[in-house]
DNA sequence: TCTTGTTTAGGAATCATTCCTATGTAGCAA
DNA sequence: TTGCTACATAGGAATGATTCCTAAACAAGA
């Protein structure tokens, strides 16, 4: 994924939002990171640019490009909001030790129907697989297997 | 689901847990719920028989049985855990207006294989399956679709 | 350029959850 | 049955992510 600054414009513009120096640069930070940051990693990764930089703004910004569909919350735990720009369809791979977010993109997670036995008015938008468990580093470390 | 007092006196004795009347009725609320509460739901429904029953000790009961492996955190959501007592492998279905959780039982979704492209090294210990949409009456009241 | 509605920054407020600690009690052993 | 001890409980305070509030700054259309 990469996009210069007047794709992102563009792209803020075709939904209909302003684009603002600290708005691009958020957004840009977050399509160029595969981590699943939170609101607080982003505010750190902008900061140095944007030293007035509210994370407030952040927090406003996040909710405004997951409104405008831009952006999706990701959650592990309840503990934070957890935030990607991928918006092709996967599904992720979760450590329970270093509580990494991996993408998974197999083709296969994106053919699940609907299951069976749900209130027949219930519409299913979407749906996404979430597999749990450890990564190489932290099986090797015990200490962490602990929950 | 409907377990006696003794059936989950047995049960904390098999994982080593000391049974109070606290933490039996906790459990027993949630083991006989389906409907994913949350700690405070759980706080007000054991309430009226413990009147002394303090949030915290829902709190710590519930970490005492997560780790137990009795119940497991559902998450919808970054804003509060919801509790699950059902330990067999089920998914879920989240309706995005009302925030209700449903089981699914569909047995065709316990047959997923590993994913491609993980590290070799990494242990899944299980998955889930989250459904997202809206429910018939949420689908009625186009209010609560806005997110 | 001017105007207006949106965005930003900063501080305060909220609220779920955890921490701390003194008292209570389940469960074991004598 | 009784006493001991480690774990459980209750209550209050602390924490920390997120939201609310407000005034000043600014993007974008007229």
């Amino acid at each position: 994924m990469n996009l210069s600054l007047d794709d992102i414009q563009q792209k803020f513009r075709g939904c209909g939002l302003k684009s603002t120096p600290q708005r691009t640069a958020i957004y840009r930070a977050l399509v160029h990171s595969t981590a699943h940051p939170t609101a607080e990693d982003l505010f750190a990764q902008v900061s140095p640019t944007y030293p007035m930089l509210s994370l407030n703004t952040v927090y406003y910004t996040l909710g405004v490009l997951r409104k405008a569909g831009l952006v999706q919350e990701v959650n592990i735990g309840h503990d934070r909001a957890r935030f990607d720009a991928n918006l092709s369809p996967h599904h992720h791979v979760i450590c329970l030790g270093c509580r990494t977010i991996l993408d998974v993109m197999d083709p296969r997670l994106n053919r699940l129907t609907s299951p069976s036995g749900l209130p027949k008015d219930f519409e299913i938008t979407n749906y996404q697989v979430a597999f749990r468990g450890y990564c190489g580093p932290c099986r090797r470390s015990p200490l962490l297997m602990a929950t």
